[in-house]
DNA sequence: CCGGTTATTTACCGTAACGCGAAAAAGTCA
DNA sequence: TGACTTTTTCGCGTTACGGTAAATAACCGG
């Protein structure tokens, strides 16, 4: 039930409707989480039955009105208590790890182009952080609260893209590496393996 | 659907009953990947139904007999096309994220001693890791390809306890310097803001 | 004014994943 | 006998996620 706790963090900012929100996860947040427009549609319903946020329609010319949804008192008390309570660090659920673990089960070739793939994009991650963090903090300090917490966050949006890109690069040199001493074998080995 | 994947893995390097495979996701893959044992028996009867497993009793002296699955020919297949299909990065969905986005929304000290339990925990998993890379490589090279497969996924693991770990060093001295300057103000804001 | 596009919300349906609580079966040991 | 380990299974529930799509509502282009 994060999601919901998410959104309510999200509507902390300002009051926005479900398609902003929406949108925000798609950028800002969206950088370590998805939900899609029904996802997040569902758990406002959920929200404002149990009263941690409310609804008030916007008329808007040009557009259909929009129902802007704002925090309550609950709303705050029920996110502040949930920032209270201690996190579990999240698994690191990669199809890459598990196919790293039974490497031999695999075809190298296509796991090189998978990281490949991942290789650039930790580093346009990486570069997207950047320019984010040069743009609202050029000089490297947070002057409020809030700014301070949006800091850390990119803070370890760079550090865990470097890593891994850092990684992917390590990986890719050793797959090579273990591609290339037996590309003869390899011809006959990936229709037919050892018929027990 | 991964999770039938992940078994399967599991199962190139040696036949295993339910019983053993909830004891190694509990080790070894269990560093990123949760699931208790009704989750594997659950997979399990869905990857025979598939005929990507096949099960053989064992008797056994002592113990109730066991169910050893192996892989079919069919299951050797179809992971190994799981394993061409390119991957996709996967979420840092994390609480502690969530929270920093808004930090102004919730109380310090909570978050701090979070990050605290964080910090050692990243340092722990750190350690174990170094561990068992010194144990199955003292000397850092890989011999087979599975062996690489296995070497490349401590690497990463290093490297991302590694990052997190200092990220949290960074947030803790943050947050401390945030929480210090207004003490007195915190007393008595936490159980009324802004009334409006 | 018709048709396409964008903005905005909602409904229905499916299933994968997770989790809890329980218990059946088989055997051991005290 | 009772408690405990090993091994497997059942059933119920929730959360999350995903697709398809449709109901509004207003714009714009022709």
């Amino acid at each position: 039930m994060a999601l919901g706790d998410a959104i309510l963090a999200c509507l902390t900012e300002r009051p926005m409707s479900g398609y902003e929100l929406a949108k925000t996860f798609d950028s800002s947040i969206g950088f370590f989480w998805k939900a899609d427009h029904q996802q997040i549609y569902r758990e406002l319903s959920k929200l404002r039955d149990r009263g941690h946020i409310q609804g008030h329609e916007v008329v808007q010319s040009g557009k259909p009105n929009k129902l802007v949804y704002t925090l309550t008192q609950e709303g705050r008390a029920a996110l502040r208590h949930w920032g209270a309570r201690p996190s579990s660090p999240p698994m690191m659920k990669d199809d890459l790890l598990v196919r790293l673990c039974a490497l031999d089960s695999f075809d190298i070739e296509p796991l090189r182009a998978d990281l490949m793939a991942r290789l650039e994009h930790h580093r346009d991650r990486y570069a997207r952080y950047e320019r984010i963090l040069n743009k609202l903090f050029p000089d490297g300090k947070a002057t409020s609260v809030a700014d301070t917490g949006k800091l850390l966050g990119l803070r370890i949006g760079l550090r865990h893209e470097q890593a891994v890109a850092e990684w992917c690069e390590e990986a890719i040199e050793t797959l090579a590496a273990v591609a290339k001493p037996a590309p003869v074998l390899l011809l006959e080995d990936t229709s037919r393996e050892s018929n027990s």
